[in-house]
DNA sequence: CCTGTAACATGAAACAAACGAATATTTCTC
DNA sequence: GAGAAATATTCGTTTGTTTCATGTTACAGG
């Protein structure tokens, strides 16, 4: 055996970094502070001897060792996790029932794909998905009805646990050439003379209502629509400004079909979270059902972030 | 995530137990203590939340978890070795020059199947096996006439160290149906009045002489044999005694063509070391043959123990 | 070129995990 | 059922990891 004592730590770190492009961000996602993750890095290089990340450049690149290094991490921590998953199967059992209920229109985009390779590791389990526009969502667990609810708001329930999933940035859209397109972000009075185009949901559902525009007493005229694409076709046509997450957004801001802005200095950001009884938290069916919401999403959405204040 | 802190260490662990069948046998191999492999083994079953080995029973066996971690273990690992060879390459570069002398007739059973795996993974070092006795092998290493030397003695030498490879056992061997092989075990003066058969070698070369029959002032009469199969040859047909290695001789005890005993109640046992110069001792491509060498013996040889006071 | 900001590094101290020594308990063997 | 061998447990020590506070470096914008 090498002296070198790399363990798995080490290799779901430089996968952090190399993916995250920074220690930092790195650092956000492994739940650890900026610090700790420096610290760790430096030991593994000082263990292998060999330098893995090219500090003098950002965002920060990967030496051949640290390549290398990332190979082995992107084959050996899917085994890992693979094994994990079939010994709570063991432990569990590998069968039961998850009603979900969603809150926001946009979530179908990733659920879709996301329940689709949770079924695949889980063919004992029912899947149900909740149509439908709900008023109390949260209820739902409550009531038996639904097992899991995605939700933006962590309002405390009796019985219910929240699990953060992963935070995302709400844009403005404008037509291509409009004059606020100048702007490098928006502030609540540049919506005050468009007409807001929204999800046919009551005002205390939408952010940009009630944390931007309610506070600065600005209450543009709204037009509802159902469908994300519908909402697009408005706004592309000069009905009326819009706002949806950055990355429902992100194919048609590539055509050039809209433009994006953000909303406010520092952008407008929302998290979003699973919502489980308290009796059903730890059940491995469950938990690896959020796990999986999660790695498919950090893979698949753009301009998504870890969760800050993270209890996992 | 799982809030399951696995680590290769873990893995490691599991094989070592199941492969060694006990936690005192996995210990020595990790160059742990019983202790502490049995807090380790404990600790990842309780975070795991499943038993991973049956305790009621010996020798020990793993139940249908640990049979899956056993399986990630025996993927992942090797996965691992082989990104740590290749890191180890690309620090000191891949090429290089290995002439091995050998001390021992036997070791060249074992010894060839290794350079053969490790020839595989350093196509670029050139490996030459230093043929005929040599009257110093380690001499060879201070004379810059061979780079590696297997011997079983530990003689303290200006710039050479010796790492241990492993322990094995010198058993005695008898024809079938010999008075002696009633005996549970032989004593020096059981080798009294029989010659003894053995390789062309000095006296002090050989550690049934010099460990056992000379301090008990015993002195067979000594008849040569080249190869290992003459020896095996003469002793079955009653010209006398022999000793040699466990691993040399356990496909001809199976066969029913001789017998062995050990020598003394608890064996005679003797260590193999590789030595090498103490400038060499850090590069990449030695440690990786030493470690080969390990490896394949270990999977390979019966009856063979690790090193105890070992150092890595 | 200078300045501010964001990212990374470092040192000390708190904290946690792993390890070993001694010893108790269990299991197997005869 | 006694003895030997293997595993568990308790406790103190050592080692390693994380954080806090702070220093240093790289880059963007004036």
């Amino acid at each position: 055996m090498s002296r070198s004592h790399i363990e798995l730590r080490h290799l779901r770190l430089l996968q952090a970094v190399a993916e995250s492009g920074g220690l930092t961000a790195a650092a956000e996602r492994l739940h650890l502070t900026q610090s700790a993750v420096s610290h760790q890095l430096k030991a593994l290089e000082d263990s292998l001897g060999l330098p893995l990340v090219e500090r003098a450049a950002r965002p920060l690149g990967l030496t051949a060792a640290g390549r290398r290094l990332l190979t082995l991490a992107r084959t050996a921590l899917p085994q890992v996790n693979a094994a994990l998953r079939d010994l709570a199967k063991l432990k569990d059992g590998d069968a039961g029932e998850l009603r979900i209920a969603v809150e926001c229109h946009t979530c179908y985009d990733w659920l879709m794909p996301a329940m689709d390779s949770y079924r695949d590791v889980w063919p004992g389990v029912e899947l149900d998905l909740l149509g439908g526009f709900q008023a109390d969502p949260v209820g739902l667990l409550q009531d038996q009805q639904a097992d899991l609810v995605i939700t933006s708001e962590r309002a405390p329930r009796a019985g219910v646990v929240y699990v953060p999933l992963f935070g995302f940035e709400m844009l403005a859209l404008l037509p291509p050439g409009h004059s606020l397109a100048s702007k490098k972000w928006l502030t609540p009075t540049d919506f005050a003379n468009h007409t807001l185009i929204t999800y046919p949901v009551p005002e205390d559902r939408l952010d940009l209502i009630r944390r931007v525009l309610l506070p600065a007493g600005v209450k543009p005229p709204r037009r509802e629509a159902q469908l994300t694409v519908a909402i697009l076709q408005l706004v592309a046509s000069r009905r009326g400004l819009a706002a949806l997450p950055a990355w429902a957004v992100a194919p048609y801001l590539e055509r050039g079909y809209i433009v994006a802005r953000p909303i406010g200095k520092h952008g407008l950001w929302a998290e979003l979270y699973a919502a489980v009884r308290e009796t059903d938290a730890a059940r491995a069916f469950i938990t690896d059902f959020i796990d999986t919401v999660k790695r498919d999403s950090f893979a698949r959405l753009p301009g998504i972030r870890a969760d800050l204040a993270a209890q996992n």
